[in-house]
Parts: structure tokens; C-alpha cells; sequence
DNA sequence: TGTACATCAGTGAACGCGCGTTCACTGATGTAC
DNA sequence: TGTACATCAGTGAACGCGCGTTCACTGATGTAC
């Protein structure tokens, strides 16, 4: 069809956006070439112009997702005063959205374990962790913050997990809250309820 | 064949056996029918014998697993002295062990969000939860123990989740051990020293 | 005790289906003249 | 400016394959006589 320069590049951005939120969704082995490239608005024999197969989707999909949660937490952490950063990252990576929306939210969460699996490098996948950590650790106090960081990542990710298996939803409440108090710990400025309320 | 009266039993559990290693191991949507039979010396035909469907396996077998695992904690905090008994459960889940063995450690850290997918109850799976986070907060201080329990349970399968999706080693141990210290955090009577070393 | 039969756990071929991937084709647009 | 052509993103039929499930059959064992 012979379109402008970018057309294909947006067309593979579309894709892969698709892409993300779907796997995000149903798990990256529900969800088919088909289903993606419909979301996507187009047909599936397109698939083949814009990536070498689904697994190198998935790949990059998982790894360009996590890596712009660590620059969006970095961010917020460039923008404000340490502990106000800390309660806005926390906050919303422990809020019921969060839970709901799995679909785009942290791939960790979504896809840790499936992810895991993979016979792939993960290396990107690693930075991007890291990255997590280091944006985590720049607004807490500086005794031990890399050791904080790290315990409290592994806190969000655990509590969203759990919260997300849950069938009950009282449980899942007061799951996000136990993990804000350890996480927040020895930070108690938030002017929020301990209460979780819906 | 008409075998002994507990044979079909014995096989409906060897069934369960290998399924539970495979489903950790590579995920439930990548283990077939066939795969599981091959593993408890059968051939897939027979399957239907002894579940309804491969979902029904799934379904029954990852809440077995984890409320046989939370029965561990459970029995673990009755045989020792709480603070013995929370480092016996925290240093063997946040163990290099656990987070390479995927196909025989927690099912919530290698098959979580798969689950958490799932349209079925999840019923048993969240009274497994709670169960655990029983087990945990029986050797944890009175003060808040419930809320301590359940982030400590979140710290824990987040670690095991990240551990395992880091591809560096040390990044790992780190992550275990900024764990540990965590959730151990004000009994620190665990003579273990504080680096971890392969 | 010995024999014929009934039972039913287990077998393996067959099914329909959805998937990842390929490929000959289409047709809208940029370019050469 | 107008026309013919080249390009190549996108289409959709087709492929081979593995999966979950079904079913007619097998044959080892318990039971009736």
C-alpha cells in the first residue's frame, strides 16, 4: 500500500500495545497471533512483517512493559519529595485498581512466574528489576535502603499476587493494607485510613 | 483388570503426583493430558477415568497442594518454639533451593497470577491463604501479628517470584536476603550469616 | 480345586479444533517520466 | 498536471501440529458355580 514513513512503525507500536494488554489479560499462551492482530484492527498474516514470532513479541512486549514502569516510577521520584514519592508508588501499586486491572498493570504481577519459565535471556527483564529497586530505594532513608528496596518490591509483587488469587475480597483489602504498613514502615505520614474501605 | 479395592485410588493419586510436579514445572497450559499419564506410567486415554477434565486436575491439584503446604507451616509452628519454628519456614521458603525447584516448591509462586486467572471458585486456594498466614502469624509477636503475618507472607512469595525472574545470581540472593531480613525483621536471633553465598 | 464368566482399569486410534506460521495475492500510495 | 509503474503493508486461505476428549476394545483379576 505503499503509506508514509512511519505508518509501519506505528502499526508494530499498535501491535505490541495490543499485545501487552491481552497477555496481561489472559497469559501470554491463551492469547493467539489472531486475537492480537484483531485487537490491533488488523488481520493476523500481517503478524510476520512487524516481528519473527510470538514468543520474540512476548519478549519484548514483557520487558518494554516493565522497563516504562521502572522510568514511571523514577519519574515520580524525580518529581517529589522523597516520601511523598514513596506514598504515590506504594499507593498505587497497592491499590484495589491495581488488583482489577491486571490487564494494565505490572507485568510482574500478570506474568512473573510464566515469565520465569522462559527459556529467553530475561536480561532486559533484570535491569528493568533493578531499575525498580533503585527508584524504590532513592525515597527511603538511607540506612540499608537497598536491602528496604528490595524486600519491599518483593512485598508489592506478593501482595498483588495474593490479593489477585483471593476470592475473597475482605481478604484481598487487608492483604494491600498489611503490605502498605511494612512497606511505609517507620514513614507513617500518610494522612489515609488503616482502614480499607471497597 | 479388576484390581485390588484402594488400585484405582493409588492411580488417581499417582495421576495427581505427576501432575503437580508438571504443572509447577512448565505452567498448566503446557502440560497435556498426555505429558501427565506419561509421567504416572499410563497412556492418556485412560485419564478420564479418573478426573472430568484437565481443568478439574488443575483445579483440584493446586489447591491440594497448597493447603497441604500451609498444614507444613501449620505442623512446624506446633513443634518448636515460635521463633524457631518462623525461621524453619522463612529460611526454607526464601532457600536457592525453592526458587530453583519451582516443580516442587509453592504453587502460588510458580503458577500465582496463572491461577488467580482462572474462572473456578478459588475457594480452597484462598482458605490455603489464610491457613499459611495462620501458620505465620502463630510465631510472629502478638502486636499486629495478623497484618505482620500477611505482608510477611506477600514478602515472601514476591522474593521467590523475583528470584526467579532475575537471570543474575547474585541479584537473587540479594533479593532473598533482603527478604529474610524483612519478614525476620526485630527476632534477629538467626545465627545464619548475613551473606548469602551460592 | 477347577472352570467359565463378569467386571472395569487401562489402551490407543480417532475426532474436531485452535494454534503459529507461510505465502501467493491485493491494492493504496509514492515516484518517474 | 497527468499517466504508468513500482513498492510493500496488509489480506486471507492453507499448512502441519498438538491438544483435550471420546470410545470401542483388551485382558488381568475377582467371583459364581
Amino acid at each position: 500500500m505503499r503509506y508514509g514513513s512511519d505508518r509501519k512503525e506505528q502499526t508494530r507500536r499498535r501491535i505490541a500495545e495490543a499485545a501487552a494488554t491481552l497477555f496481561r489479560r489472559d497469559g501470554i499462551d491463551r492469547v493467539g497471533v489472531d486475537a492480537i492482530m484483531r485487537e490491533a484492527g488488523l488481520t493476523h498474516g500481517g503478524f510476520y512483517l512487524h516481528f519473527s514470532s510470538k514468543e520474540a513479541l512476548a519478549d519484548e512486549v514483557c520487558a518494554g512493559s516493565l522497563s516504562r514502569a521502572a522510568a514511571r516510577w523514577a519519574a515520580t521520584v524525580g518529581s517529589a519529595k522523597p516520601r511523598e514519592a514513596l506514598a504515590q508508588i506504594v499507593d498505587g501499586y497497592l491499590s484495589p485498581q491495581h488488583v482489577e486491572a491486571a490487564e494494565t498493570g505490572c507485568v510482574v504481577t500478570a506474568l512473573g512466574p510464566e515469565l520465569a519459565r522462559r527459556s529467553g535471556s530475561r536480561q532486559d527483564l533484570t535491569e528493568a528489576l533493578r531499575a525498580m529497586a533503585d527508584a524504590l530505594a532513592a525515597c527511603l532513608p538511607r540506612s540499608n535502603r537497598e536491602q528496604d528496596a528490595l524486600a519491599g518490591l518483593s512485598c508489592m509483587v506478593g501482595a498483588v499476587v495474593l490479593a489477585r488469587l483471593s476470592s475473597d475480597p475482605a481478604l484481598s483489602a487487608e492483604i494491600l493494607n498489611a503490605a502498605r504498613r511494612a512497606v511505609l514502615r517507620g514513614r507513617p505520614n500518610d494522612p489515609r485510613s488503616p482502614e480499607a474501605e471497597g
